[in-house]
DNA sequence: CAGACTCACATACCGTTGGTACGTACTAAG
DNA sequence: CTTAGTACGTACCAACGGTATGTGAGTCTG
């Protein structure tokens, strides 16, 4: 391979993705991807043959497994392609807000709209943790929505004057995130979902208003754990 | 079927699961449970196979398909049993307090040791959702772990003296649910699981008492969905 | 106690599925 | 026109969940 490799370099590769076979590969990438995040959404990752995509697809099983080293790998480019436009959108619901209390509220809002879309509710956060493992879910997560909730979390934390380490961010993110998440898709499974992603948004939005109150009074955080539930009634956590 | 059916009934068909035939079929179901627990936990479900499970259990798939109607059914023997024994040790903690908040961190502390159990982070929070379903998920869960917390959040609430209707207690269940079994995994898959459980029980514990300061203030929930986001800077929740 | 009957499995098999090996048409470069 | 490589299509395989059917031990009835 090496001795007649080195010729001289073509002019310039015309920019890889112009030539008509790339623009014909790229279509047919997209037609794949296409049709494994319908099907995905509608019957669920296990139940969706790559039978069933290829043929929605109008391509054969040669041609997915070509671009895509399997059935796995096409969840992901979905996962990563609905993932990123839920952050996305979520994102830009949080211009134009400077105080951050507003801002996770803003936020708040954003995501249980985010997470009403079938295809999020169903790709990402139903099926991603058990599809790509937990750990792989959790990198993508890291590096868009979950990123965002963190970015708030932080914000609204040092606004309350509270200095915590990074570690401790990340556990209130953490926690914020879950129940985002768990209410979100208890939202998107409702009957009223406009009603039940009221009752969500009072409900943290109370939350963090605890979290203001106690910010206000200058309350700081515990740094050691508090054993409240050995033996008798202990003072707990109030000042 | 009418004409010899109805000869005199047996004495009475002496205490089903008493026989010898009874107790071989339980031992063999317990068998079937317990490899598959084993294997569920160690390798999730879908990675799996029936013919692994059967081999261990050391029976054939006939016997399985005698007491399970498949795949899924022994999944859900097994998650029935793990989340149930889950439940079991959460609720052994309530006991001796009397102080919903109390109760609360008590059950939590309890709730993250549970969950650190390999075969209850796998089994019920990570495989659960997608095996079952979420809806039969939620079926599961509503009438154990989360009856607990359903439990302790309105014993905490009322003790707050708000009063609340019965779905916004769901809501307010909901998202603290969600947010101990997100952090709850966070924990169970943390480097060191000990001190990110700590973190975890003095962040929740520090929003129970941002909670309860609004208590003792006397704060109401708002009833109308605070509209915090679309133009300028409104006031908010605090009072 | 003898026979009929039932239950608790074992064995052999099937359809579907994810994945692979290989052939082929089309394209871009020389 | 040749040549190399890409983008597929076709044919196939092994593994898996599930089923149909056989069989022997256990239980009940007379």
């Amino acid at each position: 391979m090496t001795k007649s490799a080195r010729r001289l370099a073509p002019k310039v590769p015309p920019l890889p993705g112009t030539s008509r076979r790339a623009q014909y590969s790229a279509s047919t990438r997209r037609a794949l991807v296409d049709a494994a995040e319908g099907l995905f959404t509608e019957h669920g990752y296990a139940a969706t043959s790559l039978d069933a995509i290829v043929a929605e697809a109008r391509v054969t099983k040669g041609a997915l497994y070509h671009h895509y080293s399997g059935k796995q790998a096409l969840f992901e480019a979905v996962f990563e392609r609905v993932e990123s436009a839920g952050a996305a959108s979520i994102q830009s619901s949080l211009k134009g807000h400077q105080d951050p209390w507003q801002k996770a509220l803003s936020g708040l809002h954003a995501f249980l709209e985010v997470v009403r879309q079938p295809s999020y509710s169903r790709i990402v956060i139903q099926d991603g943790p058990s599809v790509l493992g937990y750990e792989r879910f959790r990198e993508q997560e890291e590096r868009s929505t979950f990123a965002y909730v963190l970015d708030i979390v932080s914000a609204v934390l040092s606004a309350g004057d509270w200095k915590l380490n990074a570690q401790m961010q990340h556990t209130f993110a953490r926690i914020f995130f879950g129940a985002m998440s768990s209410s979100g898709t208890s939202v998107s499974t409702s009957d009223d979902a406009d009603a039940e992603a009221e009752r969500v948004e009072i409900a943290i939005a109370f939350i963090l208003s605890g979290l203001r109150a106690l910010a206000e009074e200058g309350v700081q955080l515990p740094t050691a754990p508090l054993d409240g539930r050995s033996t008798g009634p202990v003072e707990a956590t109030s000042s």
